[in-house]
DNA sequence: TGTTAACCGAGACGGTACGTCCTGTCTTTAA
DNA sequence: TTAAAGACAGGACGTACCGTCTCGGTTAACA
């Protein structure tokens, strides 16, 4: 945080970081106390000390606050790593996807707009365009790479394979509700390397 | 005549049938026509001709009523059939289901169950265990016969296979939303097959 | 009216005359603690323990609840009683007049009406037409029974006549705030018999 | 302060005369087409094309700026000219007073700020003490002069007399909403002449 | 000839009240 | 006993203004 980034509130410059801040604050509190019915604009405004009208000011309804909370939660995570083996990238990929959807609030935070979503199709398009497609393309990065180094074949299509790999995750957590322990992702990788590899 | 069967409105002898099938279709309608925000208590209330008052005795919330009314629908849907051939009717059962959740008014139904069922652990559990757990044995159905035919290995983990099987199918469904061709069904099928019958 | 007016609270018969009862006595006192601005629909529902619906689905706006206040105490003062005797009559209504428009909290709440007219024409039209036409005519009583007596000249423009004897009164009530004084009141019967009855 | 009163934007040396001149006039615009509640400072600051703060700077609240806008207007007017005849002169000026009162642009501003006041006994002492007081001495000066002449008695109670002289008008104005023709504004002098002149 | 101080526009801010909509409870009359 | 009707207390919605504030720009007097 180099410096100054001075505490301004109410100016022409625009918007109070410290106001935005409180509002993605006290919306992901709400949502992890009380559950999506309880994040209400009202009390996102009340807890975190500030006018509705600068709430609607900048966002134009609560899954939009939520939305830019799940943002910045959500950049760090998730980013598969290099290894140079494709098995252990998926392995180890797979079993962070579970752990951040089941285990971390943000992973709360996406399974209430993903819900929500359902809901409201401007909603779903948005997430997908939005925040998942740059997930997608982390995603696909593993396949891609040991189709170049020739582990996986070159016509292998990679957006089916990614759906079969990822899917049955997805499924437990927004369906069955199941855990997704370690040797249930291991196994879909299993599955996948015993039909693609030879 | 025997018995009742008379279209009564309000009267002594118990609940008017009447009554609750406008308001099931009243909040089946209303959810086609203005999506699950659309569907409230006032509204169907208004739209059945039924007083507000009459809902709340037979059905504790909108949710509620939607389940119901996803009961009915679901019943005759998605029964896999018995053909001797474990390919054939894993093959034609994904793509029902596929068809199911993606083109049927029904299917609209259950998805916004299943959004808001992100919101409400409750309503999840009850989702589960009321309506799609007999779903689910449905769906294991063919594998154990395959089990015990000897198409398949005794030790096979069915809830694994079948979360491999049809994960992919809902995560397209209600998380990318990209459509669930035949193609993709059958490739799910043969993955499995590939994996499990050498 | 006779007998019981059972005291329900909400029925297809209607409305709560507790809630009503309420609604006017919160305006009243609120316009009597903090004036016309501190009278506000939240505000009256708060202190009433009534719901802002409640206000809204019978009165307009806050203005008609302060109407109906008004109308409900005003109703047993000012009726000019007959005397025989012009001079007195008119002594005795002008006198009680005043009283009623500088000491009374109905006449606080007159002043605000009235004031709250200058800004809303059609509040004026109402206020004249169904508030203060029935008490013009009451006002206008003695008058003509003065010139059926022949007291007065038969071509007497009461109208007229009438403006000349409370104009003052209004005037100072509304615009420079002076007392009016028994012995302001009873000059301008003076001034007025003096020119009338020769 | 002597002659220029240059056109500046902004200095060291004191206000904008051009902004205080478009603050007034959008006052006055807006209080004749929407009415006193249509009248607010954001509303004046748009209209006026002028900064909220530029307003508060200078007015404590938008009362005070109409109530400047009034004084302006106010001045050329009603001042009653000395004819030596006290009927004509009290005819003249009544019929004047009426006209600005019912007929005028700032006559409806006096409206409005005399219908505020109704709520607000600081707005009421002020519009008395620094705006009509002066208007009162006016008004007061035929009588004076009068008495002077010998035309009135020298024991002459001239508030009084004025109050029974204007009251009707003020009556009709703002409570009654009657026209003040000039058979009424005579009528008033013709009664006041007839008690006091022999 | 810069510096500086007063005023300007713009507009974000924390608030209050608005009028609407829906919730879930209630009480009544009719069948 | 159930139904239609609808009034009730409550609470969130999204909007309009309030009065305060901070900012960058303009301009004249002074250094």
């Amino acid at each position: 945080m180099g410096g100054s980034t001075a505490p301004h509130r109410g100016n022409r410059h625009g918007r109070s970081e410290e106001a935005r801040q409180a509002v993605l604050e006290a919306a992901d509190d709400l949502l992890a106390e009380r559950g999506f019915a309880g994040v209400t604009i009202e009390g996102i405004a009340a807890r975190a000390g500030v006018a509705k009208q600068t709430i609607y000011r900048w966002w134009p309804s609560k899954v939009d606050v939520l939305l830019e909370a799940f943002t910045e939660d959500m950049a760090e995570h998730l980013t598969p790593e290099d290894h140079g083996d494709l098995g252990t990238e998926l392995r180890t990929h797979l079993a962070r996807l579970a752990e951040f959807l089941t285990g971390s609030d943000p992973g709360a935070v996406f399974r209430a707009l993903a819900g929500q979503a359902q809901h409201d199709p401007q909603l779903a398009a948005r997430l997908r365009d939005d925040h998942l497609s740059g997930q997608r393309d982390r995603d696909r990065a593993p396949l891609l790479r040991a189709v170049e180094r020739g582990e996986l074949p070159a016509d292998l299509d990679v957006d089916v394979a990614l759906d079969q790999l990822v899917g049955p995750i997805y499924y437990r957590v927004l369906v069955t509700g199941s855990p997704v322990p370690r040797t249930f992702t291991d196994d879909l990788v299993a599955a996948f390397l015993h039909r693609h590899q030879h």
